[in-house]
DNA sequence: ACATTTTATTGACCTGGATCAATGCCGTTA
DNA sequence: TAACGGCATTGATCCAGGTCAATAAAATGT
């Protein structure tokens, strides 16, 4: 990421960040993208106190796994994660990637088990929001709870785009369609929708997208010819957004 | 649904209710299945207060549509209902199939607009939860909240698996992944889980799979054929669940 | 810096399921 | 009991995107 990209100093002191484990929600560069937002101060300093800023999450490494016994869910502090659910025969779906201030696991309240697999991308940090200290909190907090509420609501409506895209779209739909999103997402965050990193492999973009690896890659090239983006190795930039927008379906 | 398909009374005065719009949710045979669940007699009657139960709709009668702005989450007292979402062109994805006592619309949550539209697949009745009012009383009735957060997780799981159906299933396993997981929902009301009728017409599975008409059709035949299932227009039973399961992926 | 592995690209070919087309069936209205 | 309109089935054909194969280019380790 460089800093042409960036266009607010959101995630300015990230680098500082991951060496401060223990650095209050207030502080934090991610305040704005986060739960805490809305709360009280003093609210704020008591769900401070159960938060617990884990220790980083180096590349492919794993957060959790299916079946495990659901007791916190993540908060993306920095780097990126993706989820996996398998079939019985080892298949895997990625279903969803997530990016700083983005929550990690609630498809496990209901189960009280992890569903997915949920892997680094990259180097990257949480937080750790224990779910029962969190719900003892919610009596006391309201406004608490409506952000988890419309945090798991966030999630369900991404999931039915993305089953839009699984069930309609053609291939080059899917792509631009998903590239649009990460677009969005990234500017959410403080950097430039037009130009970005992709974090994850080629594999997991067609895994999630429900096409094959090559399919992927021969679309990345007609879309560069189309002079519709550019694509550098992982680096994203975009050339024509409003053309892109008419092609997603 | 004939007598002999019914393996408990649960919704034996469901005719009966359709008629009793302000029954009690004490007295209701969805209960178990429901909101209330958990909570004590004296929030219950509380509840009960806030709850519309309002007037059925017919078959293809619309509950809500995109953009609209959200007020309720429906529970589905009776019948069932699907939701599709629409691409830019018109394009539809059937995202979701509903049975009583299951929730239509959280999804709306978040950006306090519906994201679907709503659609009965047969003669239904709901009961309305004005969220606004749900949401204070959930202040002062903490299990209130852990059961909609609950139910928001149940969908997201849901989803997260039709995803995985959607993009890594042949045609064949996403099929019986599909009766395998209405059987399962006739069981938890119930009904027999071996044999039961489609409320949805061919179309609406097959949309909602990422399939042709035509295809679901032959896949029936096939089934049928195999000796695993035997249809007969809208009335499935299935003939050999252990073989069913091996192959659903 | 070099070797090894992993990931990405490109081309040639193939196939599962879509599309097109014809017919049958069932429920509704008269 | 006929005529209509919406579903469902079945067969014939086609194609978007998958699979297989061969390089190429990055990333990673030593």
């Amino acid at each position: 990421m460089t800093q042409a990209q960036m266009i607010t100093p959101l995630f300015k002191d990230l680098a500082k960040v991951e060496h401060h484990h223990q650095l209050a929600c207030q502080s934090c560069a991610l305040y704005r993208l986060c739960l805490p937002l809305g709360l009280h101060r003093d609210d704020l300093s008591k769900l401070d106190k159960i938060i617990k800023r884990s220790a980083s999450y180096k590349r492919h490494q794993i957060l959790f796994e299916p079946a495990s016994k659901f007791k916190t869910i993540f908060v993306v502090r920095s780097g990126s994660f993706k989820t996996t659910i398998s079939a019985a025969d080892g298949r895997e779906q990625v279903t969803s990637f997530y990016f700083p201030g983005e929550f990690i696991g609630m498809d496990a309240i209901y189960q009280q088990r992890y569903l997915s697999t949920a892997r680094a991308l990259e180097a990257s940090s949480v937080c750790e929001l224990p779910y029962e200290r969190l719900q003892e909190f919610s009596v006391t907090i309201p406004e608490l709870q409506n952000q988890l509420m419309s945090r798991l609501s966030k999630e369900l409506s991404a999931d039915k785009n993305l089953l839009l895209s699984l069930g309609k779209k053609t291939a080059q739909e899917k792509l631009i369609s998903f590239v649009l999103s990460l677009s969005q997402r990234f500017s959410e965050r403080g950097y430039s929708p037009m130009s970005f990193q992709l974090t994850m492999s080629r594999g997991d973009i067609a895994n999630h997208l429900g096409l094959a690896i090559e399919t992927v890659s021969r679309l990345f090239t007609q879309l560069q010819e189309q002079q519709l983006l550019s694509i550098q190795g992982k680096e994203v930039t975009i050339i024509d957004l409003p053309e892109l927008k008419k092609r997603c379906g």
